[in-house]
DNA sequence: CCAGACGTTGTT
DNA sequence: GTCTGG
DNA sequence: CCAGACGTTGTT
DNA sequence: GTCTGG
């Protein structure tokens, strides 16, 4: 699973960053409080889709609503979505098709399980770039008319470097696959399913950290931190 | 047909 | 809205 | 994901 | 146990 990822960058190099490989001119809202050591769902998080042939970044608040829901706190319960069954099921197939998004990180963490309880493991790319999450998105009409626009992070099996840390992983996108999941005139299934695979085992690292990262109330650097 | 759920993960 | 279960 | 609350009425 | 909030 995936409910918990960080984003440590400036502000100025994000800019820089979007411009460069997505044609993105907007400035970043101050708000994100760049660099962020431990993104929570709920939140509003850094996200980019394609409007016709443009690439926008824009916020989604974490947490899946799906238009028709009666009451937006279901969005809690949807903060992932599992590839193997996004087209069959009511809450994803129409995102599947027409609201893909990709999400953007550096890391992300998951609590391994040992005979001491659970630790907080740190998982990013060896080369340590900003990599981007699989993701869908939804426009919710609340009742006083105005909109919610929330996304969810695709899961997906392990791969062998996940498999000794948890039993699912987030599907990350390469900038080819990117390409492909973002393109809004794409609407098979088959081929929009050849990108929502385990990322390459070889270019993934991990390491512990703290369990101050557990209260999502804590948000210094602390939560990347190192530990023995 | 209508009613009721619609989700994931991990744990029991 | 759309699917599953009764 | 984990942490922390989880309730009502009437009175201060 | 289950829901909400971060």
């Amino acid at each position: 699973m995936c409910g918990r990822y960080t984003l440590d960058i400036s502000e100025d190099k994000l800019t820089t960053y979007l411009k460069t490989y997505y044609e993105i001119e907007q400035e970043i809202d101050h708000r994100f409080n760049l660099p962020r050591y431990n993104i929570a769902p709920g939140q509003r998080i850094i996200t980019i889709l394609k409007d016709g042939d443009k690439f926008r970044s824009g916020p989604l608040k974490w947490g899946f609503v799906p238009f028709w829901a009666k009451d937006e706190k279901i969005g809690y319960k949807m903060i992932n979505a599992k590839s193997e069954t996004l087209a069959s099921k009511p809450s994803f197939k129409h995102a599947f098709k027409n609201k893909r998004c990709i999400i953007l990180a550096d890391s992300f963490y998951e609590w391994k399980k040992d005979k001491n309880g659970k630790t907080p493991m740190r998982i990013s790319l060896k080369n340590r770039k900003l990599f981007s999450f699989a993701g869908l998105w939804s426009s919710y009409q609340k009742e006083d008319g105005t909109n919610l626009y929330t996304c969810t992070i695709i899961t997906t099996e392990p791969n062998e470097f996940m498999e000794s840390i948890h039993n699912r992983m987030p599907v990350i996108l390469t900038k080819e696959q990117e390409k492909i999941w973002l393109d809004p005139y794409i609407n098979d299934e088959e081929k929009l399913n050849t990108v929502l695979r385990p990322y390459n085992s070889n270019e993934m690292t991990a390491y512990p950290v703290s369990t101050i990262v557990n209260n999502a109330r804590n948000e210094t650097v602390e939560c990347i931190k190192p530990i023995n």
